[in-house]
Formats: structure tokens, sequence, C-alpha cells
DNA sequence: GCATGAGGTCCCTTGTAGGAA
DNA sequence: TTTCCTACAAGGGACCTCATG
């Protein structure tokens, strides 16, 4: 690989007229300039940007760290991230951590390591990171909070959205609405829990409905739903709290086969995705959509803006509105006119 | 951020005794040792990676340059290559072309000059890219061909899905059946339509089928199932050629109220997405399914092969079979009794 | 003031050569 | 001789100072 040293010989200059015509600064007369450029092209060379790095302490490189690039949520999240990293004139690095507080970890060391000039990434557990704890490394969290308020954080009004759907429920009557849960110690869960409490304290019940936490997991909340029909009475409505949790659901629902909305309600986070176009589904679901790209998109946002030193003593928490989207899987409950 | 120097100095030592202890080379003394990990602690010191990597001339990380991160193809073929490369030692960057030559390009350049030890792209044309060509850095294609023997490449068996997929639809009884099919500068295009052609030449039909060329665009292929719907006679089966073109099928049979596979069988290239699950599916499709996951993980293992020196005059072609999962939205066309 | 060259320093780590106990 | 350690160069580039036309 040819390096600046080759081109300075090449075209018989010095190496600081080769960087002066590289990085356009200082005085280079036109004639210079072109036998430069001519020995650039001869040799094909490119700029080694391990020097610049060495010298300005900058990458320009930043460290996406998420539990599974698969799927929507997550893809979506990555594809904002990036493309605003490079606009920005960032490049990401991936890392998937399978919801492992160790490879996070492991991530975040190696990647230290490496230089990146920053971390976005998705918490696995309430706390900071001790990598970045220690080494002061400039961080956003996205979609879950972690314990600690002196941090970046981006992610979407789970308790909103929460609550709207919720709400939702409630206007149309339901009373006995289930809640299937992601585990305890994820904020998001929490959060949407907390919604749906709040919503049913607004609306003045004295009792709020039942919540089952376990973790985001397809098969456990089929089970779960199986579980909960058995029950009587049975709940005339079933919040999933997330996409995981939303397919267990209605298999089981599917299963048992109940009508939707006629004769259980659902509804859920996070959208199907739509490559499947809705017109197929029957019934469709009645869910709150997160903007995903825009929290992947924002989080470099911030990332960037504290990298470049705007703020520097204050943080930022982002939090982004979810949609709500009636569909037709919610509906009056079965037993409307018993229960009122 | 603390140094090597720093750590010398700290702990009494040359840097090279320091670089000693962290690398575990050449002869340090217990004592030596105790000091320069004190030291190392005391001062939260991470290695800097850049110095190896212009010492070595090595980053330990690679390029993944695709169309786009959302969605479950690549999405998966990045999880895949992700996890390979972190077993080998690797980081992944990511870049999203949207299937521009252009961005392609620039996103090659930028990280030649960050050093990446080797790529991992989809083409978007079939020539191999300027910027790799003429700075001979390692690389390997994933999904299509470019047209060039002389470099590694990962892609499924698009020829054989096609021509299984056809063959079924063949020996169901079909005999006018039209194939919605992507564009044809495309490699994996140009493949299913060879597969298509192949089956119908050995069954033994003097005639190839109707393969309509666009993009990969579920409008595109919506449009062009809703004008062939109106010819007379009407295919008796669709076969669409990815994901993509299937929905706007799917989409264009839906609003016909047509009946599949009572009144038109449709097959396709690439499963749906298993969010939903395919119990809520009326009919369940049957499809050629790629081993995306695998696409990715071989195309980072024959990379890194390569990079290590491995086989050094050898061009790889690793061709991954695709498993054809007959499900319910193939049957014998409505006018068998007819036709033969 | 303009245009360049020469030379050095710095960024960080590693490998080698060689000195000292 | 063996063990332990230091000094130096190299790797690529940016930038700064001086000096010289």
């Amino acid at each position: 690989m040819a390096s600046i040293k080759d081109v300075a010989r090449r075209s018989g200059v010095a190496r600081a007229t080769v960087s002066r015509v590289i990085t356009n600064r200082g005085y280079v007369s036109a004639e210079t300039r072109r036998r430069v450029e001519a020995a650039i092209q001869e040799l094909n060379y490119i700029p080694n940007a391990l020097g610049p790095s060495l010298h300005f302490k900058r990458t320009q490189t930043l460290a996406l760290v998420l539990p599974d690039i698969t799927g929507p949520f997550f893809g979506a999240i990555a594809r904002g991230a990036e493309d605003a990293a490079n606009r920005l004139g960032y490049h990401i690095i991936l890392g998937n951590t399978d919801e492992s507080d160790e490879k996070l970890e492991d991530y975040l060391l190696f990647l230290a390591k490496k230089q990146v000039d920053g971390f976005v990434f998705v918490p696995t557990s309430q706390d900071v990171p001790k990598t970045l704890q220690k080494h002061r490394i400039p961080f956003v969290t996205v979609d879950r909070q972690v314990n600690d308020d002196r941090v970046d954080a981006v992610r979407a009004d789970s308790v909103g959205g929460a609550f709207q759907l919720t709400k939702h429920l409630i206007e149309l009557g339901h009373r006995r609405i289930a809640v299937i849960n992601g585990p305890q110690d994820v904020s998001t869960a929490c959060d949407r829990a907390a919604g749906v409490i709040r919503a049913f304290e607004a609306a003045g019940f004295p009792e709020p409905p039942e919540i089952f936490w376990s973790e985001w997991s397809e098969s456990l909340s089929y089970d779960r739903t199986k579980q909960l029909l058995t029950t009587v009475p049975r709940p005339t409505a079933i919040f999933a709290t997330n996409n995981n949790l939303f397919v267990g659901v209605i298999r089981a629902i599917w299963e048992a086969k109940l009508r939707v909305p006629e004769d259980i309600s659902l509804v859920g986070f996070d959208d199907i995705p739509p490559v499947v176009p809705s017109v197929l589904m029957e019934p469709l679901f009645t869910v709150a959509v997160q903007p995903t790209y825009e929290i992947g998109r924002r989080a470099v946002e911030l990332l960037v803006a504290r990298l470049e030193g705007k703020d520097a003593d204050e943080y930022h928490h982002i939090i982004l509105p979810v949609d709500i989207i009636v569909r037709k899987s919610s509906g009056k409950p079965p037993d409307m006119n018993l229960d009122n």
C-alpha cells in the first residue's frame, strides 16, 4: 500500500506538501497540485485514516450495540442510526448482545480499545455498564432506561402508549383487562405496566388490572394466555406489551377458536411488520407503534452533538411519541350488558 | 485517556515492559508484572488498538455493505455475518446502499481509508466495484454474482430453487405459469428465470413461460399482477421471485377475490417473516427459503480465511441449497380437465 | 506575501537489538 | 548463559517551525 511518503517521492515534493494538497490547507501552486494529484492517481494512493485518528483522537466511528439486529424493531433502529451517522460523517460498528450483560460488556471493552468515539446501546440491565462508567466514554442509551439520570437517552413513550391503549379499551367498556408483560427489570416493561395502571386510576377504578410478568418470549406468552383463557370470568381484553408477546397471544387465541374482537379484544405494542400487507390479516390489530427509525436517528444525532461538545453539562432524555392505531382487534366486550 | 507511556511512568518501567505484560510475551518478573498491573488498574488504562493496527496493518474490522439492513433477508445475513466475525475476533462496520452503485462505492472508499481488512457486500451491479479492483482489497460478494469468476462469493441456489418450485407447479398440472421477476441486470433474478426455463425444458415443454422483468418492487408487482389477471386465458399459477414481489402479487390476488389455490396457485422466493405465525395466514404459502443466516456466516468465514492467507490462489463460490416448503398456496390448476 | 522544503514532534504500540545484572 | 529490562525505529499522517526562494 502506497503511503504519503511514496506520493511525495513520486511527485518530487515534501510530505507536508502532499498533506497540504489532500487536506486543502495552506499554499499550494496549481502546478504542484497537479503533479501531486497525478502521483496519487498513478500510485492508487488512499490516505490511511489511522494517521489522523491517532493524531486527533477521533476515529469517526460509533458503536451500535443492541439485542439482535434481526427483526423489524431493532433493524429499523439500526437503519435510522446508520443513516444519521453516514450523514454526519461517521461509520457504525454493530454488535448483538442477545440480552446478555456479559456480551454487552465485551463489546464495550473491545470497541473502546478500537477507539470508537461513542456508543449507542440498548441496556441489558438497569445499571450503566462498568466499562462506560470507568472510562467516561460518551454514550446514548436507546429504548430502555438505566437507573441514572445523568445519561443521554432516546426512547419511545411507553407509559403514554400503554395509557392510551388501555384508555381505549376502557372506553370501549372493558374492565377485565389482562396484561402480558416483559421482565420486571426492563424499563420498557415497567413503563408499560405503569401506563396501564395510570389509565385505570384515571378512570377511577379502585383495582388495577392483573399484570403477568415474564420474558419477552412468544412461547411463554402463549402458555400464559392459554392458561388465562381458562379463568372464570375470562378477561374481555388482552394487552400484549411487545411484538413477541403479541404473537404468542394471537396464537393462543387462534387455537381457542375465539373470535376477535367479538369474544375478546386484543391490543399490542409494536406493529406487525408490513411485509405481509395488513389486508391479509383478519382481524387487523390495534397497536401502539414506536417510531423506530427515529429512535435510531435521534440517538446518533444526540451522541454526535455530545461528541462535538454541545451542551457539555446537560443530559438529554428524548421521549418520542408512539402512534396509537385503532384497527379491528379491539371492540366492545361481549359481556357489556351484564357488566354494567 | 491514559496511554502505555503513563502506565510505564507510573510503574517505573519502560514502555516495552508494559507491552510485554499486556501481550504476555517475553520475560517479565513477577514483581514487575504486579507493579505494572497495579498501574493499569489505577489509571483505568485501556490499550489503544490503533497502535497495533498501524504496526500490523490489520484492524480486525470487516465491512458489511448491503442494500438495507431493515427486513428479514438482509437482517439475517447481517446477523450471521456478525456472529461469525465476533467468533473469529473481528468487528463489523455496517453500510446501507439502497441499491445505489454510488453509495456502494462511497462506502468502499471511505472504509478502505479506515483500513478495514476486507469487505462483504451485496453487489449493486454486475461489475466489481472500482475501488476494490484498483486497491486489491479482499472481499466476498453475497447474494448476487458479478461478471468475474475470480472472486469469492456466497449465495443461495437461485437456479435450483426456481427449478424446484416450477417443477412442483408443473407436476401439479400447471402449464400457464407467470413469473414476476426482478431486474434483468441482477443475477438472482436471472438465475431464477433460468431455473424456471430449465424446469420447462426438463418437462419437455416447447415454449418457456412468460417472464415479467421489473424492479424488486411491491407496487410494480401489484400493477403487473392486476394486469395479468385480465389476460385470457389467465395463468393458473404465479411465481414471485422474491418477498417484495410476492406481497404485491398477494395483494392483487386478494383484491380480485380469487381463491388460492382453487382459482390460482402462488409460489414465492423467500419466506414470509415468522413474526406473524403462519397459522394466521390463509393460505399458507409455498416458498423457497434461502439460508440467510448461513449466507452471512459463510461469507465472513470465507473472507477471514482469505485474510489469513489460506488458498491464496483459489476462489471459492459457495452456493447454499434452498429449502422448498410446500404449503397450501399451490394446488391443482382449476382448468386441469380442460387443459389435458 | 506567496510557495515550498526540510525536519521535527506527536499520536500509540510493537518488535528488535542490545545492555546490565 | 539466562533473565530482565531499556532504547530505538517503524508504522501513516497532521501540523508546526524555520528557512529559502
